[in-house]
DNA sequence: TTGTCTGCAAACGTTTTGCACGACC
DNA sequence: GGTCGTGCAAAACGTTTGCAGACAA
C-alpha cells in the first residue's frame, strides 16, 4: 500500500499501522462501510484496535479530503474513498447501496445561484433491479 | 388551519392539538428545522408539549407522506413540508440550508438503470452568497 | 366505549470527549 | 523531548421504547 503513505506524507499526517488498515480496508471495500463494519472487520486480524481510534482517523482523513462520508436517511455515517463525484442509491428492500454515475449538468459547476460549491451529495431511495426481480417471481 | 384538518382526516388519523400545531409550525417555518427547534418552540406557548409526541407526530405524519425528512451531512433530521422535489444547500459558515430549484434531466425518472426510484435526495455544501459578501467585505 | 395519542422516564446506538500512555520524528 | 496518535472509559447526543393515563371519534 505504497499509494496510502505517500498520500499520507502528502497530507503531513503520520504513517501509522491503523491509518494503513483504515484505508486498505476502504480500498478493497467499495460498499460505503459504516465505521463500526470497518472496526469490526480489523479487529478481528487486529485484537488491539479501539473504535475511537477509527473514528479519529475516519475524521482526520476525511478533514483532509482523502475520503467521503455519506448520510442516507436514517442510517448512520458511511465512508467513501472514490474521490469522483457519484450519486447513491438506496435499496428498502435489502439495504443494499449501488453507485450510479448520472450525467448531472451543472455537476462540474463552481458556484450556483451566486453560492461557493465545495461538496455535492445525491442520493435515490426505492427498490434495486434484483429486489424487482425476485418480487415478479413470486 | 382547515387545510391541515382535512388532511389529516384523509389520512385517517385522529385531529390533535400536537398534530396541528406541528403542521402549521413546518408550514410557517420552511427553513428546514430539526425536531428538537420545533420541539423548543412550540414548547413556549405549549409547556405541557412533550418531545416524544414530536418525534412520534414527525413520524406519523412521514409516514403518510405529508411531510418529507432530509438528512444534511452530520446533522440531525430535518422537516419539511414542500411536496415537489428540489435540492438543498448548506451553507458552511453560518449554517443556512437554501432550497434550490435545480433542473435535473432525470428529476421524473420512474426508474433507474433497471432501480425503481421512489425518493430524490439532493444536496450541495458550500458558501453561500451572503458569506461570500460578507468575507469580501473584510 | 374503544382504540389511538400523549407524555414521562428510561433505554438505546452512534459518536465525541477527557485523559494517560506510547510511538515516532 | 515534544508533538501527535492510540485506546480506554465515560459522557453526550439524537432518537426510540415501554407504559399508564388522557383524549378524540
Amino acid at each position: 500500500m505504497q499509494k496510502y503513505t505517500k498520500l499520507l506524507k502528502e497530507n503531513d499526517l503520520k504513517i501509522t499501522p491503523q491509518r494503513l488498515m483504515i484505508l486498505k480496508y476502504l480500498d478493497k471495500h467499495k460498499n460505503h462501510p459504516t465505521a463500526d463494519e470497518i472496526y469490526s472487520e480489523l479487529k478481528k486480524d487486529n485484537p488491539s484496535l479501539s473504535k475511537t481510534t477509527v473514528y479519529n482517523s475516519l475524521l482526520t482523513l476525511k478533514q483532509h479530503k482523502i475520503i467521503k462520508s455519506l448520510t442516507i436517511c436514517d442510517s448512520e455515517h458511511r465512508y467513501d474513498i472514490r474521490d469522483d463525484i457519484h450519486h447513491h442509491f438506496l435499496c428498502e428492500k435489502c439495504g443494499k447501496i449501488i453507485d450510479l454515475d448520472l450525467d448531472c449538468p451543472y455537476i462540474n459547476n463552481r458556484t450556483l445561484h451566486g453560492h461557493k460549491i465545495l461538496e455535492r451529495h445525491g442520493y435515490l431511495k426505492g427498490i434495486c433491479k434484483d429486489c424487482l426481480k425476485k418480487e415478479k417471481n413470486e
